[in-house]
DNA sequence: TAAAAAAGTTGAAGTCATTCATCTTTATAG
DNA sequence: CTATAAAGATGAATGACTTCAACTTTTTTA
């Protein structure tokens, strides 16, 4: 019988994710000690360090399932886009924008970012940029498809204006978390005043 | 004689700031210890509390005096900015890039940018966010130029644009100082095939 | 000039992330 | 079933940032 053990790694993992998610947002990131998750998680701190390397290690991992939720939502949206260049990039965006606070706090979101920043050649580091990269790929891939149904000038480099687009939604979206007054609102009227114009300029007039 | 306290202030805090700089540099700042900093500096690790408010604080000094000197740099190229709307804008950014390591190292970069959004209630959040703006704005500035010259389309929103632009210049500096092994050049590049559509498209035909 | 007040300096103590040698549990072999 | 090996859990110890109560130096007052 092998199977003990591996059920209850898994079961300690889940624990330790579970105590994570809710805690990080209840009392914020860095308030939470790494001896509160093992309490909760029923194990002991040194075992929340044989799951993850470090305290950003779990923020990341909360991070990583928000954001491929958000993926998933967003390819539906890129499987078939409203008309109109302007609305099919706004809604993609705003997809990414309303799905982003579901499960996470600002202050979780930009402790990640900082994280993400800060320590690349981690496996946190990468395991983020690989997923901001993905969202970018996901920009561009409405781009390209905007352009096959001719609503986009065929002549434009797809990749660089989708990640213009991303670059710049996401550098809002920092600016987002950056600020616990700012409403989601305030972030969707400014990221649409920068998105249209764009639109309008890369549309087949 | 009252300006005995205040010449010790000052020299301390210049003592402090150069040793930062330079052992922040030779070091890695994540490797040099506030004990390193003070011993260099002459004075108590108490001390160096008093002039700045956590390690990042002094980082966030360093930058900005990088920062500003860039912002001199750039404002020249925005009196006097060449013909042609891509030239000037590549012109301005890559003398943003080209500085950017005068002083200070890549790691000293992002861990910089990683606690501006990390703790953006902070004097050191405000600060760097600050220089953020007037970076934004002096990109800005040169749109508004090459409009009033008549090289950029009349109608466009010159803030929306400028924003854009420089969201995305400074999206992929991240990237640059993230990869230690991405060359300037390289930087240059990408952002010059993204720069460089988007100048076709905003300029008057 | 001498005493009192103000301003600033000091470094030991506190806190928390992280590590590692030891111990416990589970799996395997005889 | 027992003994051995492997895997994993444990928590005390470590190291670095930060704080703060006591101490020094400078300034002001008389």
């Amino acid at each position: 019988m092998s199977g003990l053990r591996e059920k209850q790694k898994a079961d300690r993992e889940r624990r330790i994710l579970q105590a994570a998610v809710t805690k990080f947002r209840a009392d914020g990131y860095r308030a939470v000690r790494i001896e509160d998750l093992a309490e909760i998680a029923e194990v002991s701190v040194g075992t929340v360090y044989n799951y993850y390397q470090t305290k950003g290690d779990i923020l990341i991992a909360c991070v990583a399932m928000e954001v491929e939720e958000v993926l998933a939502a967003g390819q539906t949206i890129v499987n078939d886009p409203p008309r109109g260049v302007s609305a099919a990039l706004l809604t993609l965006i705003f997809s990414y924008y309303d799905h982003s606070l579901e499960y996470l706090s600002k202050e979780m979101w930009r402790t990640a970012m900082a994280l993400a920043i800060e320590a690349p050649g981690t496996p946190n580091g990468r395991r983020y940029f690989e997923l901001d990269q993905r969202l970018a790929a996901q920009v561009t891939a409405l781009v390209t498809i905007l352009q096959a149904r001719g609503s986009v000038q065929p002549e434009l480099d797809a990749r660089a204006i989708g990640q213009v687009l991303f670059n710049n939604l996401n550098q809002m979206f920092l600016e987002f978390v950056r600020d616990d007054a700012m409403t989601l609102k305030t972030l969707r009227d400014q990221v649409a005043a920068q998105t249209r114009p764009i639109a309008q300029l890369i549309a087949v007039s």
